[in-house]
DNA sequence: TTGAAAGCGGTACCAA
DNA sequence: TTGGTACCGCTTTCAA
C-alpha cells in the first residue's frame, strides 16, 4: 500500500549534485518512514506532534524507522501545510553592540528550543528595519521583536496586517506597533539629572550618541532636560552633546566639555561605552573623579563596576527585557489576548565613587 | 480562467481569529496578483524571478497588483517548492560574547538582503549545538555556520548527510566539517608567547579560559607550552592557569599569580576580557606594568587600546572571518566548488605599553 | 487508533 | 513571452 505512489522516486538532482557535498542525500522523508514502519504517514505525523494518541507499540516502529532513515522532519513542509511557522524575527540596530546581545539572549533563552530564532540588523537605519521586517513577514515569522522604537509607516503597517504579534523592547513607547517590554528612557535619565542635583552637583552636561532616528538618545536628553527645569537648573547647549559612539567618543566628549567655562562641575554620559571612555579620559590626564568632575553613565556592566573610580550608573534589565519580550510573543502564539500590552520593567541607579 | 480554482476562498481562520491582531488578514497570494493583473500565475512568478524574460507592460501590469493587493512573497512555499532556502543557519557559543558578535556582523553583511540568518545559541556545550544543528537542517537551511569547532560525532553527520555547505570559524582546524575559515590560536598563542621571551621576560605565566571542550583555549595553551619549551623555558603548572570568564576572572588570575615564588615576570591571559581585568587589577594594587609585571592580552579591542597602559595584544580579524565564511558558503551554495577548503586569516601582535 | 484525500502557495518543466 | 500541470513534504479534515 502507498507502493505505487512512492514509485516515482527517482528525485530529481538538478544542479545541486555539482555543489553538493560528500553526500549529497536528499535525506528520508515522512513517506520512507511511514513505509518501514509499515504505517501511514499520518500516523507517522501523529507520532511525531501527538504521540499520545498513538499505540504505544505503533509508536516504537515509528521510532525505530526514524532512527533507520535518519529522517529530519521538513519544517518547511509542515509551515506551509498548517499556516504557521515557528520562527521568530528579531530586529537589533547592531549586531556588534553587546547591549542588545543581552536581550537577544533573553529572548533567546525563553523561546527554548522550540523555536528559531532569525535576527537582521537594522545598522541603526529607519529602512533597514523595514528591509528586515519586509523579509521576516516573507519568512511567516510567527512573532516580531523590534528594539527599535521609531519606525517607518511601511513597517507598522506591514506588521499590523501581518497580524502577528510584536514587541519592541528599546523604550517605553505609549503607543506601541502591538505590544513593548522596556523601561522609560527619559525617566531614568530625569532620575540619573536629579540623583547629581541631590549630590549637589549644579553644572552638569550631558552627553548621549546622535539623535537622529535614534528614539532611546532623543528621551534621554528630554528627561535631562526636564530634570534641569524641574529643579530650576538653566539650561547651557554648549554642555548637551552628541557624540560619536565608542571610548574615544566619550573620552573626546569629556575633553570638549572641560574646555567651557565657567566650568562643568558633574558629566552625565548615556549611552554605549560613552562615561567609561570619559572616565579613563580622566584618569589620563590627572583629572580628579569626581572631585574635579563627576562621572556618570548608564548601561551599567562589569567594566563600570571594575574601572577607579567606579562609575555611578544605570542599571536595565535588558537580559529581563528579553524574557519578557518572547513570553509576551508566545502568549499571544498560543493563542491567548495580551495581558498587557505596555509593560515597564524599571531601571535602577548604581551609586559608586565616581560621582 | 482560473476563477472556479479561485472560488474556495473563504479561508478557515481557525484559532488565528482569536489570537490575532487588529488585523488578521491573511494576506494576499500569488494568485490573487495574477488575477488582478490578468495573467497567470506562473508569469507573475517570473516577474519576481526573473524580470528580465517578462514583457515589460506585463511587469508593469504586475507590479501594479502587488502593490494594489500588499503581496509578500510566501517564502515556504517558495523554498518548499524550489527545493532550496535563502536561510543562513549560525551557531555561537554565546549571544551574549561581543567577540562572537563581529563574525556575526561579517555573515550577515555578507550575505546581504537576499538570505536571512537563524541564530543559535550552543552555551559553550556541545550537545547544544548538536540540537542547534538539527533544528537548523529541520529548517532546511543553504548552509550553516560553526564557532566551535569540536563536535558531536552527530552533529559532523548530521551536516554530511545533508549536503550542504559548513564553514567553521573558530579555530584552523586541520580536518573541518567542511570548510574553516579562520586563524590559528596555536600559533597566535605561540608566537605572543615568543613576542614576551624577546622582550626580555622568562618567568612567563598562562591564562585561559577552561579548556574542557573549548578547542580554542586548548590551542593557546598548546602553542605557549611550545614556544616555551622551544626557546629552553621550564614549564611552571602553577602558573598556568584556567579562569572564569570577566574582567573579576582576569583579576583573581593576576592576584593567584602574583603570590607565587619565584616571581614572575610577565603574563599572557588570552580570550574574554581576562588581560583587562589584570590591567586594571594590576593599577588597583600599584603593580607597576611593565615593571613589576609585564602584561599581554588577545583579542585585541578598543579597550585594551584606551586603558593605562595600553594592552600588548593579539588581533584577531574577526570580522573579515565572519565575511570571508559567507562568501565561501555563498560561493557553493551557487554550484561552484570549493576554492579551498581551509583559508588561513592570520593574526597580528599589537604592541604597546603593557610589555 | 488509523488512513485517504485535499490542499498549503509557490516553482519546474514543457508546450503553446 | 506566456500558460498548464504536476508536484515539494507535510497537516488538516473527516471517515473508518
Amino acid at each position: 500500500m502507498g507502493k505505487i505512489d512512492n514509485s516515482r522516486r527517482a528525485r530529481k538532482k538538478p544542479t545541486a549534485a555539482k555543489a553538493a557535498g560528500p553526500a549529497a542525500a536528499r535525506g528520508a522523508r515522512m513517506t520512507d518512514v511511514a513505509r518501514l514502519a509499515e504505517v501511514s504517514i499520518m500516523t507517522v505525523s501523529r507520532a511525531l506532534r501527538h504521540p499520545a494518541v498513538v499505540d504505544p507499540e505503533t509508536l516504537k516502529r515509528i521510532h525505530g524507522a526514524i532512527n533507520a532513515t535518519g529522517y529530519l522532519p521538513n519544517r518547511i513542509a509542515g509551515s506551509l501545510a498548517s499556516q504557521r511557522s515557528n520562527i521568530v524575527g528579531l530586529v537589533v540596530p547592531s549586531l556588534r553592540n553587546s547591549l542588545f546581545a543581552e536581550t537577544v539572549k533573553g529572548v533567546a533563552d525563553t523561546l527554548g528550543a522550540d523555536f528559531d530564532l532569525m535576527i537582521a540588523d537594522s545598522g541603526y537605519v529607519l529602512d533597514g528595519e523595514e528591509t528586515a521586517v519586509a523579509a521576516f513577514l516573507s519568512q511567516r515569522v510567527c512573532g516580531i521583536v523590534l528594539h527599535n522604537t521609531k519606525h517607518t509607516p511601511r513597517t507598522r503597517g506591514l506588521i499590523q496586517s501581518a497580524g502577528i504579534p510584536c514587541v519592541e523592547t528599546g523604550n517605553l513607547v505609549r503607543r506601541p506597533i502591538d505590544m513593548v517590554a522596556s523601561f522609560s528612557n527619559r525617566k531614568a535619565a530625569f532620575e540619573m539629572t536629579a540623583f547629581l542635583v541631590g549630590k549637589g552637583y549644579r553644572r552638569i552636561a550631558f552627553v548621549s550618541l546622535p539623535l537622529r532616528d535614534n528614539d532611546r538618545a532623543r528621551e534621554r536628553q528630554s528627561g535631562y532636560l526636564q530634570a534641569l527645569k524641574q529643579f530650576g537648573l538653566p539650561v547651557d547647549r554648549r554642555i548637551v552633546l552628541e557624540s560619536t559612539p565608542g571610548l574615544r567618543g566619550g573620552a573626546h566628549a569629556l575633553i570638549e566639555l572641560m574646555k567651557v567655562r565657567p566650568k562643568i562641575e558633574a558629566v552625565f554620559l548615556t549611552g554605549d561605552v560613552l562615561a567609561t571612555g570619559a572616565l579613563l579620559e580622566a584618569n589620563r590626564n590627572g583629572w580628579l573623579v569626581p572631585d574635579t568632575i563627576a562621572i556618570a553613565g548608564s548601561d551599567d556592566n562589569e567594566l563600570q563596576e571594575c574601572v577607579s573610580p567606579a562609575l555611578t550608573s544605570l542599571r536595565f534589565p535588558r537580559y529581563d527585557i528579553g524574557c519578557t519580550a518572547a513570553s509576551m510573543l508566545l502568549n499571544r502564539i498560543s493563542g491567548n489576548l495580551p495581558a498587557a500590552h505596555i509593560v515597564d520593567l524599571g531601571f535602577q541607579i548604581i551609586p559608586r565613587q565616581s560621582t
